[in-house]
DNA sequence: AATACCCTCAACCGCCGTACG
DNA sequence: TCGTACGGCGGTTGAGGGTAT
């Protein structure tokens, strides 16, 4: 992870930072400020060329960075400004406060990249299906994106708009919900809306749906009912679903029609949670 | 248990733009 | 106008931990 101390041609030191380094940059950063790069380490104590001491004050030791795992939002946002912005690290740094050009350009190499690329290879793969069936494939970098892009998304219909408000403003609608159906056991899953009848079972429709094919369902749960027992904790959503890599199957015209690829073996994770939640269900937990 | 391979991310490198003499 | 110094940026590296075989 870090690399070996090491010396340069100068006689400087090079590689990890010790805490004893650490500590002297920062309490001579807090006390007078970076006035010369070049010069500080000197006036510091520090065995370091500037380009290092900045280096490391701006990555690591400057207050207020976030350490940490990303958040959806923040996900998100990255996502959309390197579609805007390109490789502008430090523009897309500036928009997420806490967060520096380095730590993103690694995020983005490592998860979103990543992801791009196993979406587009795995997409490649379930593309053999999709073709027998003469439709259109859009790669999308999440879920979100995947429902944006969704010609029945922007559609007009009844659906559409359910989904929308569903999804947008997921505090003003009562019992919607959201559900995302497994076709296939390992790696294609279709999404689609369903409006739950208020009076009716949530848990009930369910069961109806998981015995009476040979599909698993899966629920964004993205409603406000109270009455309704399922949460997107109860299933325990892996974090990185809602930004994994999904595709748009645009073959179905006005039905609400999203393919996701399962790149990271998510949903069977989301799978075995909703089979635990049935269980509980069952044993009247 | 040993080894190979993969992934993450702190840190380095080289280039570029700007300021200044 | 030119040369130099400096800060900032984006690309890349590689140590070390994790995972698969």
């Amino acid at each position: 992870m870090v690399r070996d101390a090491r010396v340069n041609e100068k006689g400087l030191r090079k590689g990890a930072w010790s805490e004893e380094e650490d500590g002297k940059l920062r309490a001579y950063i807090l006390r007078y400020g970076h006035w010369n790069w070049r010069l500080l380490p000197r006036f510091a104590g520090l065995d370091r060329c500037g380009k290092s001491c900045r280096l490391r004050w701006m990555n690591y030791l400057k207050p207020g960075l976030k350490r940490g795992s990303y958040t959806k939002e923040e996900q998100d946002l990255i996502a959309k400004l390197h579609d805007e912005l390109g490789s502008k690290w430090s523009a897309i740094a500036a928009r997420l406060p806490g967060r520096t050009d380095n730590e993103i350009k690694n995020y983005w190499h490592t998860h979103i990249k990543t992801g791009r690329r196993k979406a587009n290879k795995s997409g490649e793969q379930a593309g053999i299906v999709r073709e027998e069936q003469s439709s259109e494939i859009i790669h999308c970098n999440s879920f979100w994106e995947a429902v944006a892009r969704s010609d029945a998304y922007n559609s007009t219909s009844d659906e559409a708009q359910e989904v929308r408000r569903t999804l947008e403003k997921p505090d003003q609608v009562s019992s919607d919900m959201y559900i995302l159906e497994s076709s296939s056991p390992d790696s294609v899953v279709s999404a689609g809306a369903v409006n739950w009848d208020s009076d009716s079972s949530v848990e009930q429709n369910c069961s109806e749906i998981l015995s009476g094919s040979n599909s698993s369902v899966f629920i964004s749960c993205r409603e406000n009912d109270e009455s309704a027992s399922f949460s997107e904790s109860s299933f325990g959503f892996h974090e990185s679903f809602w930004t994994e890599p999904f595709m748009v199957d645009t073959s179905g015209g006005q039905d609400f029609n999203l393919w996701a690829l399962d790149v990271e073996g998510l949903f069977s994770t989301c799978l075995s949670s909703f089979d635990d939640y049935l269980q509980k269900l069952e044993n009247n937990e």
